[in-house]
Parts: structure tokens; C-alpha cells; sequence
DNA sequence: TTGGGGGATGTTTACGTAAACATGTTTGGC
DNA sequence: GCCAAACATGTTTACGTAAACATCCCCCAA
């Protein structure tokens, strides 16, 4: 009936543009009382304004404001102006839940991750927000309380039911393994760091050249052998970075140093630190934190870095280059890493699942003042 | 018809069980056939198994089988056991998209932040996810890509039609003082880190005692005057440090030093560490990062930390402990904070809007070796 | 035996959006 | 001046879920 009115008018009179808007204020106050959240006949609140709110004041359907609103062709002028003049007096938002059920899409990626503040997790996942908004996604966290097996395992069951289109999976590889452990199938998803590139698509960095860097450095300077502060053992990176430490040494023919390992934290460094023999003139660590705490138990010890020993690290996290002496340490790219993480499941979720296999992001060692040639005793 | 055929099967043979699930195995093949994604009549193509895939297979309404996935009372153990089988073999997950639509709730918290990397963010943004989750609330993170006027408008006007419950809002808050840049009206919000207290619930470390702290035992070791290495002026944070370093020297009737500021990079605190005078004994640091710089600063020109000058930090960061020497430095609990931010903006989604204000978490200082008593010259 | 109460289950409807289809209106070519 | 094509707009329907209401059956008390 009114839509009809308009129409008619708008026929009819058209171009006196005052008349066409006269009915829009007559239903202003009826959708105020809407807009409020005042209760509907089913009872139940209203909670915001939809398409239909707006088609009522602006005198269209829904379908038109939905025309208007995506930004269709097919709408005139002046009734675009009128629609989005609606719109904009009830402060009109798209409801995503709605979107979300009509399209089957959610427009988000997840990203189950046991810890943020460890080492390069947050860079990573900031990448990952960042590259995942300018495709217009949204990054969901979906935090595991403690790396187990069993929370892993809830995670991703839990993962069916989460409004994600996909996920990246940044966890300590070792708990992917057990093949009881997977994601619900049909679910899209990457994984970071990890061995399991036979089962998903992996991104990660190239921990083994960037450790054979380190150390094939540090024999170049002279030095007899090369000492290894190691990650945790359940750490796939770490594992890869010692098993490279490893090799290198074999390959040329030096001997093995006992391994050592810390918990990437400083402090751990620091007791590693303590307990290097007295003749070790090389120590690689694995992460730039536990090598930060090497310098300071050297330091103590009366033995100087890098006239005495000589230390390289592995992140080239920023307060890198400030430690004392400034730190050589293999420089990795976190943000490329989530980049392509976030492009590898965009392209998963737009053409169906990707072959599994690993994708590795270069490494680099960056020389600072922490390494120096050897002098024989 | 099926369904009246199963019930009387089951009212008048009730008992013999194997009947009762053998018109289930007659429904497998067809669902099976939705199951992989199949065409369906309008064309589109059927995403996932939903109630009404279950119900058919189980023989029953769809209510009932939302029934038990909702674990309501009224259904009859025979019945809810075909229906959880009927939910095993298809894999049934509920659609969180139209469950929001129902519910008119995400179940989601956003978080709107500039940078992840940053000082104590990850280490909030993780505590605030963790909480979350416990309160069954997913977290996703709006990046912001520059802290910018505009940006931080676009995010917050975008806002309306996210998929969050509320936001939590980490962003230097100089860019929210405008009155220009506010949060759509509705929306429900909590504002870390800022002086927005007037109109946002607003939680925060307690930056101003955590500062008095610092400047407070430099002066009782007897340090004539503290210098202070401040960081960005635009920062909230780093506004409200130099406010009480400034006012702490003035009420003790010291001189108050020329500011220097940096970026919070180590790297701004070596720079800054460079030009420090030479009558300089005691240095507040406005961050732990910028404390590292100005510890290899002074280093460099061999002046002996704490034996020439003292070093405060601020935030005691996990390496903080390691440097050399170990930092003395204001410690701040970014968990606590985000812990709060999360109780807070949940009980406003429960309760409604809540009152402006500002919620502080405490500080401590943690004296460690970068700090000793003054030998004057 | 009967009628009513209550429990188990089915049916209808609404949430907000947008594709598909239907309707009505204008325009241009002959 | 008329018809068809192009265009603007309205109507129906489905997405998956769950509240509200309707129905059916059984059992028990009178």
C-alpha cells in the first residue's frame, strides 16, 4: 500500500523531490520506537536495526536496501539517496551473523596457538591479522590452555563448530604427530613449524639452513668446534636447528659437543651458560633469548664475548642488536612466515584443499659483534 | 510417514532395539549422499550436515535433535541415543552462524589494537583471549594498520558489523581524544591503557605509581637528580611515566632534567644512552627495551652500570633479569589487565552499559643489580 | 471406564540476508 | 503508436537453529 503511494508519486510527480521524501518522516517516530529495542510481538527483543527497519523508513522492500547495500546496479538514483538516507538516521549495520548463514562463510580465519609471548608467535600472528584483514578476513585466537594432547585434541574438534573458514595451526609440532590427533576433516587448514607436511600444507621457516649458517660460520672463524644450546625437546624447531647444528659438525669432521637445553627463556640460557666447559670457544643457541643469557653467564665467568667465546643466535629479535656485545643471530622472517600462511589458506579456501608439503621462508645470518676469530690458545 | 512408522515401531515393539535402528541403516545411503556436498534444489550447494540431515536420519523432528545437542530435559533415552549416533556418523557440527542469528550473540570478544609486537600487548592480548575462552568467548583481533586518525575511525565505525559481543580497544590513546573518533553508539567497550576514563570503562596499569616507584628509590639511593628516557609522546603510557618521574624530582626539590625520548627500541635507548651528560648518574627508563639501549650506551663510553650510574626500566619483561646487569625495573602485570578488561566487558554485555572509569592495576618495583647508592665525585 | 494431566515429540515461526523469480514501468525501434 | 527489451522494484524462499505452540499418547485417579 504505501510502497505503492511512493511509487505512484514518484511517477507521477516526478521531480518534485520534497513530495517523494514527505512519507519517509511520517514513519520516522514508528521506527524510532524500533530502534530502541522496544519488544516486538514475538516477545523477544529487538536487538538491532536490520534491512527491514530501513526498507520500512525509506518506503522499499528489503530486497532494494540489500541492492543498495552491496552496492548492486539496478537501483535509481534517487532511491539509493533515499535508502542510504535511511540508513544512515537509524544507523544501519549488515548483521554478519546473517551474512555468515546465508553465505556459508564466515570471513574468518582461526588460529589455534598455544602461547602468544613466546618467541615469534606474536609477530607471526600480528602478520597474520594484518595480511588476513586486507583480504577482508578476520583472525579469531583460539588459545590452547596447555600444550597436551588432550587440549590440542579439543581444539580441533572444537574447531568444526567455530565460525572460521579455516585455521592456522602454530603448535609445537610433536603433539600433531600422534595420528589421533587431527583436525575434523574438511576442515581448511596450515600448519607453522611443524613436521607434519605429509598430512597439511606447512609454512615455516628454514630453521635447518639458518642453523648450518650459524655454524658453518662460526667453524669458518676458526673455531674447532661449536657448541649447542638447544630448545626444549619437544620443540620441532628446535630439533631441526640441532639436528643441522649436528651435521654440519659431522660433515666436517669435528667432534660433537654434548648438547645442552634450555626453554628459550633467558634465565634457562643463563644456567646453560654456566655449565659451558672451560675450553668452549663456540656456542650456538637456539634462540636469541637463551644467547642473551649465555652473554651474561660468560660475563660473569671473566671470559669475554667475542675474544674469548664466540655466541650466535637464532630470531634476530629486535633488542638483538642492543645486547652486549650486539648480537649475531640468524635473522628469520616471522612476518613472511604468516603471510604466506594466511595466503596458502585463502587459496585453500577458495579452491578446495591444497596438497600437503612444506613451504620454507628463507633465513639469513646477520654478523654482528658477538663472534670473532679464534685464537689457539 | 517415516517418522510415524519408526514411533510405532518403537511404542509397540518397544524392547527389541535391533528393530528399532534398522530403518536408520535405510536413511545412510541418501544422507551420505548430502553428506559430500551434494547439489540440493535451489542450486546452491549444501555446506555441512545440519539438524534437519540428523533428524532425518534418525527418524525424528529436528527439534528434537536440538533438543539434544542442547542437553534439554524431555527426551527419551532411546531417542537421544539414535540421535547422537545419527550425530557420530554424520559428523555433526552446530552452525555457529545461525545459532549468533538466533541468539542474536557471537560469542566473541574483538580486540582493536595497532601492534602486537609491542612492548606488553601479546602478553594482554594473550591473558585476554585466555579468559575469554574460559568464559566461552572466542577473541579476534582488528588490526589497525596505522595508528592513525582515520584508521582507528574506520575500525570502530566497521565495528557495528563485526562479529564481537564487545571490543577490548589497545591503541595509544591520543587518537581517541578526539571527539571525533568514538565507538558506534551501543557497542559495548573497554579501553586499555588510556585516559578515556570519562567515557569508557577504562582498565590500566598503574603507570603513574609504578613511575614514582622508580624515581623514588633512584632519589633515596641519593642520586642527586634522575634523568628520563621517555617514549613517544603520542603514547599514554609514556605521557602519564614522565608525569610523575617530572612531578616525584619537583616535590623533592630536585632539578628536573631535559626529557629525551625514543620509540621504545632498544636501539632509540642506545641512540638517547649517547647523549646523555656526563654528570648523569641515575637514568628512568620509560621501557625495559629502551633500559637495554641505554645499559650498551653507556657501556660503550665506560661508564659502569650501577657502579657510575643507575638504570630503572619499566615493564620487567622476561629478559629484563638477564641483561648486563639485570634490570631494576617497575614490574606490570599485562595478564592482570587483561584478565580485567575481559571480567569487565563481559559484565557489561550481562548488565548493560557500564560507568566510565578507570579500573588500575597495581605495579612493583623489582631492584635487581642495575641500580646502587651514589658516590658523589 | 473415562477424563484429565503430563511427558514426548512434531510443527510453525522468526532471526537478517540475498538469490531467484515475479511484476510492473519505461524506452527505443519500427 | 505498439511491442519487446531493458530496467527498476517487489515477493518468495532458503540458510540452520530454537522458542513457542500444538499434538499425541500413556497413565492414573475418580
Amino acid at each position: 500500500m504505501f510502497g505503492n503511494d511512493r511509487k505512484c508519486l514518484r511517477k507521477h510527480v516526478c521531480g518534485i523531490v520534497t513530495r517523494v521524501t514527505r512519507p519517509v518522516k511520517e514513519f520516522t517516530i514508528e521506527t524510532q520506537r524500533l530502534r530502541g529495542g522496544s519488544d516486538v510481538p514475538g516477545g523477544r527483543r529487538k536487538q538491532r536495526v536490520s534491512m527491514a527497519d530501513v526498507a520500512k523508513l525509506a518506503g522499499v522492500s528489503s530486497q532494494t536496501v540489500s541492492r543498495v547495500a552491496n552496492g548492486q546496479a539496478g537501483v535509481v538514483e534517487s532511491t539509493r539517496e533515499q535508502v542510504l538516507a535511511a540508513m544512515r538516521e537509524l544507523g544501519y549495520r549488515p548483521n554478519s551473523a546473517a551474512r555468515s548463514l546465508r553465505y556459508g562463510r564466515f570471513n574468518t580465519l582461526g588460529v589455534i596457538l598455544f602461547g602468544l609471548s613466546s618467541t615469534g608467535n606474536s609477530r607471526t600472528v600480528e602478520a597474520i591479522a594484518t595480511q588476513a584483514a586486507t583480504a577482508g578476513y578476520a583472525t579469531t585466537l583460539i588459545p590452547v590452555g596447555a600444550p597436551t594432547q588432550d587440549n590440542v585434541l579439543g581444539a580441533f574438534t572444537r574447531m568444526g563448530e567455530l565460525a572460521v573458514d579455516g585455521v592456522i595451526v602454530i603448535i609445537e609440532i610433536h603433539l600433531l604427530d600422534a595420528t589421533s590427533v587431527a583436525l575434523p576433516p574438511g576442515v581448511h587448514a596450515v600448519v607453522v613449524d611443524s613436521d607434519a607436511g605429509e598430512r597439511y600444507p606447512v609454512v615455516d621457516t628454514d630453521q635447518a639452513d639458518g642453523a648450518r649458517q650459524a655454524v658453518r660460520h662460526l667453524l669458518e672463524l676458526g673455531h674447532p668446534t661449536v657448541w649447542h644450546l638447544a630448545g626444549p625437546a619437544e620443540s620441532y624447531a628446535s630439533e631441526r636447528r640441532a639436528l643441522a647444528w649436528r651435521t654440519v659438525l659431522e660433515e666436517a669432521g669435528r667432534p660433537v659437543p654434548a648438547i645442552t637445553r634450555g626453554d628459550w627463556s633467558a634465565e634457562s640460557g643463563y644456567r646453560a651458560g654456566l655449565t659451558l666447559p672451560a675450553d668452549c670457544t663456540a656456542v650456538f643457541a637456539a634462540n636469541d633469548q637463551m644467547a642473551l643469557g649465555v652473554l651474561r653467564a660468560l660475563h660473569e665467568r671473566g671470559r669475554r664475548v667475542p675474544e674469548d667465546v664466540s655466541v650466535v643466535g637464532f630470531d634476530d629479535i629486535a633488542d638483538a642488536s642492543s645486547y652486549l656485545p650486539p648480537l649475531t643471530t640468524v635473522h628469520q622472517d616471522f612476518a613472511e612466515v604468516g603471510r604466506r600462511c594466511v595466503q596458502a589458506l585463502l587459496d585453500q579456501i577458495a579452491s578446495g584443499p591444497a596438497a600437503p608439503g612444506t613451504d620454507l621462508v628463507r633465513t639469513h645470518l646477520v654478523i654482528r659483534n658477538s663472534t670473532a676469530p679464534h685464537h689457539s690458545v
